[in-house]
DNA sequence: TCGGTCACGTA
DNA sequence: CGTACGTGACCGAG
């Protein structure tokens, strides 16, 4: 790894004196400039500032490429050349922008697929200058689209925050998700037993009395179904729940699924393949998904409920964690602009004052307010649906104005101005989730930086879309108490600015994951 | 060995 | 209800 994968520090100008506190996404120097938080030997650092070239180029330009050829082509409008055509080097000293150097700029203007190690530690990090404010002059073109326009325009800020979410990523690389492996070993065994999968399979092959069905495959044990006069198109979980009292072989069936997925997935060899010196480990991106959510692998995001308490605190420590609550469709108040939502939206609980509107009890409002951001398009929602399009018609056509792009191909840009690119032949419903669902990510990474900075000794040691899980010194514990709401409250406040929307988190000091909270 | 399908954990 | 992920077992094709 070389050193000067890190780009010179840079100052920001002009709002050093914004009128609102954004801890972390303070404008001020230095900033620090890096072509990717996930190549750079900067983590022991723990820098306040950064701008993560790849994360603000996927914030403009989305895609999947973010090495630093893709990087430079598209601040320099250039096409994209192929991965890795590397070839001769075609290098013009005269025509690269830094005239008088040798850069490992081509004459195309395209960089050199090699150019990391060509180049001079120092010309290179000025190309990543020069990527910089090309960057930012890019985001400044982007109208701003909040209420009340004030502070740091709110597309630089959502650059800041993903660039620190790029960096946290690799933190959360480098640190772990704290696990009681005791704990951990005897939950799993509690659930598949030894492990050993004729033991497992006993059950169930028991009542099969000598049918040969292999209960992995899907077609085998949907054909031993309909021998028993049970008739269905697929055997998913939540269709044979109709079926558990038909026939005694349904529930030992769906009990054997729930052993076998913590078996196969999240088992002893899970455990063994993950875990080092009590943390949990796995590959984290900061904007990975479609939308723009964290992504994370070894299982991270999906940890099964009955594992959870497994995830402790250490001596000493305490775990805080805080989730945001009904975040999407305070985000859709927000970010549509629709007033008489974004009134629902200044409640503790959205959907009473929803519910009173339409004239329907809470499930129902839920039910229709869900419906409606995702698109539902089967049961019986279509009337509160109705509903939903009269009482907050701007709303509505917020969210039917993303389905349309999505389904005439257009690409769409989340409130913070993340692009989300859609395929050919595009997806309606995606685009409608998306410019929530997107939202909603951008606004808890920017939350998620702020903390992030405010933290003493403390980490942050899981982000779960909007659930952020910190690993706190004990008598640090109500100070990230506070730190969580008023992170969240000084976040929102830019980043909803002037929409009268009110963001909650939910926080609680536990000892494990698991505990309840309070 | 590969991609596709089914299935399922989470938000 | 929907959207988004990552993981694993199995299938059939090559």
């Amino acid at each position: 790894m070389r050193a000067d994968c890190v780009g010179l520090a840079t100052g920001d100008r002009s709002w050093t004196a914004a009128p609102c506190d954004l801890g972390a996404l303070e404008a001020g120097r230095p900033r620090w400039v890096l072509w990717s938080a996930s190549s750079t030997p900067l983590l022991p650092l723990r820098p306040r500032r950064v701008w993560d070239l790849a994360a603000v180029h996927k914030v403009l330009y989305g895609g999947r490429r973010d090495d630093p050829v893709a990087v430079w082509a598209a601040a320099h409008e250039l096409p994209v050349p192929a991965h890795h055509a590397g070839g001769l080097m075609l290098l013009d000293a005269a025509l690269s922008p830094l005239e008088g150097y040798l850069v490992p700029v081509r004459v195309d203007g395209s960089l050199h697929p090699d150019a990391a190690e060509l180049a001079d530690p120092v010309r290179w990090a000025e190309l990543a200058l020069v990527v910089q404010a090309r960057q930012e002059a890019a985001l400044r073109q982007l109208p701003d689209p909040r209420a009340d326009p004030g502070g740091p325009p709110l597309r630089v800020v959502t650059a800041w925050a993903e660039s620190a979410a790029a960096l946290l990523c690799a933190e959360l690389e480098a640190d772990g998700l704290p696990i009681d492996v005791r704990e951990a070993n005897r939950l799993v065994e509690a659930v598949i037993g030894n492990g050993d999968r004729a033991v497992r399979d006993a059950p169930v092959v028991q009542l099969l009395r000598g049918d040969d069905v292999d209960l992995r495959n899907p077609s085998s044990v949907r054909d031993a179904l309909l021998r028993l006069g049970i008739d269905v198109p697929d055997t998913r979980s939540w269709r044979l729940e109709a079926y558990r009292q038909a026939h005694p072989l349904v529930d030992a069936l769906l009990t054997w699924r729930k052993a076998e997925r913590v078996a196969t997935t999240y088992g002893f060899g899970w455990l063994e393949q993950n875990v080092r010196g009590g943390r949990l480990r796995g590959d984290w991106s900061a904007a990975d998904g479609g939308a723009g959510r964290m992504t994370a692998t070894a299982g991270l995001h999906s940890l099964p409920a009955e594992l959870r308490p497994a995830v402790a605190a250490e001596p000493g420590h305490l775990l805080v964690r805080a989730d945001l609550g009904q975040v999407e469709p305070r985000v859709l108040a927000a970010v549509s602009g629709d007033r008489g939502f974004a009134l629902a939206a200044a409640e503790d609980d959205l959907y009473t004052p929803v519910a009173a509107t339409l004239g329907v009890d809470r499930p129902t409002a839920k039910i229709a307010v869900l419906a409606a951001m995702y698109g539902q398009t089967s049961g019986a929602a279509g009337q509160a649906l109705k509903q939903m399009e009269q009482t907050y018609p701007t709303a509505l056509a917020f969210l039917r104005a993303a389905e349309e792009a999505g389904r005439v191909g257009n690409d769409v840009r989340t409130h913070g101005g993340r692009l989300v690119r859609v395929g050919t032949g595009g997806v309606g419903r995606f685009t409608r989730n998306a410019v929530v669902q997107g939202a909603a990510a951008e606004l808890f990474k920017a939350w998620a930086a702020v903390v992030r900075n405010g933290l003493g000794d403390g980490q942050i040691v899981l982000c779960l879309h909007d659930e952020l899980l910190l690993h706190v010194p004990a008598e640090q514990a109500q100070a990230a108490v506070a730190l969580l709401h008023g992170a969240l409250e000084r976040t929102a406040g830019h980043w909803a600015r002037g929409s009268g929307v009110r963001f909650v988190a939910d926080v609680a000091v536990v000892h494990r994951w698991s505990d309840a909270k309070g």
